[in-house]
DNA sequence: ACTGAAAAGGGCACGGC
DNA sequence: GCCGTGCCCTTTTCAGT
């Protein structure tokens, strides 16, 4: 019974609800009337689609953005990783040592020529540092080079509707 | 008066500060009440301190995450772009063509050798395709390198506290 | 899909530590 | 100064129509 593995249930997204998704994703902190004013509905049916988008998964939760700089984190940092490791052992442990660490935001697998590319962020130089150490010494790494990040032209969690 | 310029105030945050940050980083849909049993406080002390935060910019927004696969967003995509022309001109144009593309959530100006990161959410290669045929038509850009992320192992927006 | 009503939660002023 | 309590008003939640 392997078949239903890749199939995926896609919600119907009406204009409206895109348009609810769009303002949350931008501001959620908004009251129910306020949105069904913007999106031209009632409180009411605002809140009870806003309600099957959440149980169908398309919203995942509701976070609060924090402000980098002024939590001391002025480091942005992409780190590209090599390994000649490729064995489910030395995924998983690798997975636990990212996932553990907080400075680092996001792991990803990639295509291409490098193997992973992290987002981390960071105070400063030393505290990169920090971040390398500890990162090279839970797991081994055959290469290692980071690219710091100058300037944030865009950064948001806006996603295409 | 260009003194100032570099002066950024950090607000002093305490250990119960960090706890209503990191729990509201997590999940932000979540009452007074509970909060202020979470992080040992009377809903109300919570209440000012999440006004106090707010204020001082350390809470940038409340925002709904969204599931991009549920939107049929399966691909995500770093885009490498290197160019020749370094004028504030070409600058401006950059930022404003990316900042419009919704499939961009963030971009960066890069140390080292490449010159900026591009990461982008897009529905499959026809997709990334309408974007970078967008991008390139709209900045010229000398060399557009894509990768593609094939697992993404770890994605969040909590910054380190 | 709207109305309305009960329940929950947010916002604010005051008093106490 | 900062915390907590009590009160009121707004918002959410969910019934019925």
């Amino acid at each position: 019974m392997t078949l239903s593995r890749d199939i995926r249930i896609f919600m119907e997204l009406d204009q409206t609800d895109r348009r609810i998704l769009g303002q949350m994703q931008r501001d959620c902190d908004i009251s129910l009337e306020s949105l069904g004013e913007i999106v031209g509905l009632s409180r009411n049916a605002c809140w009870r689609r806003i309600k099957l988008l959440s149980e169908a998964g398309i919203i995942k939760g509701k976070v609060a953005l924090l402000n980098a700089d002024a939590l001391g984190l002025a480091l942005t940092v992409f780190i590209q990783v090599r390994t000649d490791q490729h064995d489910p052992d030395w995924s998983a442990k690798f997975a636990r040592a990212t996932r553990t660490l907080p400075q680092i935001q996001g792991v990803y697998r990639m295509s291409g020529d490098l193997d992973y590319l992290i987002r981390a962020q960071v105070a400063d130089m030393k505290d990169y540092d920090h971040l390398y150490q500890k990162l090279t010494s839970s797991v081994s790494l055959a290469d290692v080079s980071a690219s710091f990040v100058m300037e944030e032209i865009k950064d948001t969690t806006a996603l295409p509707l």
